[in-house]
DNA sequence: CCGCTAGTTGACACAGATTTTCAATTGGGG
DNA sequence: CCCCAATTGAAAATCTGTGTCAACTAGCGG
C-alpha cells in the first residue's frame, strides 16, 4: 500500500510536476491498459479511481505526459487520438474487413532504419508501422461472396 | 491546356465518378504537394484554383479518394489528419525539430511483411511506415543549444 | 449542339472534440 | 502547520467533422 513503483509517476515528479490525485488516477489507468485509450475512455475509467476527475484534466495530463515522452499517441485509422503508455515498439496490424486490430512486436526493422539513417543523415527516434490486410476469417468470407475470381 | 494526365483524376472517373471543378481543384493541390495537408489547408489552397469550393466538399472528396486508395492519411504527431497523394509505397520520415517531411521509397519491408503474414494468416495489402527523428540541421541546432551532453 | 437527370455541391445546422478562462483547491517545501 | 504557486474542474468558447437540403452541373442520349 506504500510502494508506488509507477515509473511514469516518478518520471513526472522528477520533471518537477506535482503528483496530484487526478494525475495518479490517469497514470494508473494508462499503466494498466496497453491498448490505446481515447481521452474520453481514459477519463471514464480513471473516475473509478478518482471520481471528481474532469475531462479537461485528462487532456492536460496527457499532453504533459506526451511532452515528457511518457505516453504515445496511437494512430489507428478509426481512432486517431488514442493514447498508450510508451512501451517498446509495438506495431499494429489492421484488418480492413472487420477492423480487428492485432499487435505485433517490432522485429526486422532495424536494418531498414539504419539504412535510412545512413542515407538521410537523420537520427531516427521513433517509428510507426501499421500493416493493413485481410484476416483469415475475412478472407474466407470474401472468397465465399465472390465465387469466381474471373481468371 | 488540353492534356490532363493526372492519374488521380483518371482513376476517379474510371471508378464512375464525375470530374467536377471542385474535385479537380482538390486533386491538383494534392498532386502538387507531397507533404501532408490538412483538409483546411487543402481547402484554402484549392480555392486559389476554384474559389467557390466549400470545406465540406473537401472532406467529401478526401474520403472518396481515400476509399479508392488514391490518397493516404498521414499521421504526424501534430496533425493527425493530413492527407497526401498515394504514390506507390512511399513512406514518410518526419523531423521532430522542424517538422520537415521527407519521403523515401519502400525497401526492405517485404521480409517483415511476409513473416507477419505467415505468423498471423493475414494477407497484407498495404502498409504505413512513418519514421520520426531529427534531421541533420536540427541535430546541429540542438547540439549548439545543449553544450555538454553531461557525459 | 441541346436538354435531361442523377450525381454533386455549398450553405447552414448540428454533434463532438479540444482549448481557454477563471475562481477555488491542494501538493509539498519551509 | 502554513503558505503560495501549481493544478483543478466547470462553463464557455473554439474547432473539426458530419448530416440535410435545395440549387447546380457533368456528361449521356438524342
Amino acid at each position: 500500500m506504500s510502494a508506488d513503483p509507477s515509473p511514469t509517476a516518478l518520471a513526472l515528479r522528477a520533471a518537477g510536476h506535482r503528483l496530484t490525485r487526478a494525475r495518479l488516477a490517469v497514470i494508473q489507468v494508462l499503466d494498466e491498459q496497453d491498448a490505446g485509450l481515447s481521452p474520453q475512455e481514459l477519463c471514464a475509467r480513471a473516475r473509478a479511481i478518482y471520481a471528481p476527475l474532469g475531462l479537461v484534466t485528462v487532456y492536460r495530463t496527457l499532453s504533459l505526459l506526451d511532452e515528457l515522452g511518457l505516453v504515445r499517441r496511437v494512430h489507428s485509422e478509426q481512432d486517431c487520438h488514442a493514447y498508450a503508455p510508451t512501451a517498446g515498439d509495438r506495431h499494429h496490424l489492421l484488418c480492413s474487413g472487420c477492423h480487428r486490430l492485432v499487435e505485433f512486436p517490432c522485429q526486422g526493422l532495424d536494418a531498414l532504419v539504419a539504412s535510412v539513417e545512413e542515407r538521410t543523415g537523420f537520427v531516427i527516434t521513433a517509428h510507426l508501422l501499421e500493416l493493413t490486410g485481410l484476416c483469415p476469417a475475412c478472407q474466407r468470407a470474401r472468397a465465399a461472396a465472390e465465387p469466381a475470381p474471373m481468371e
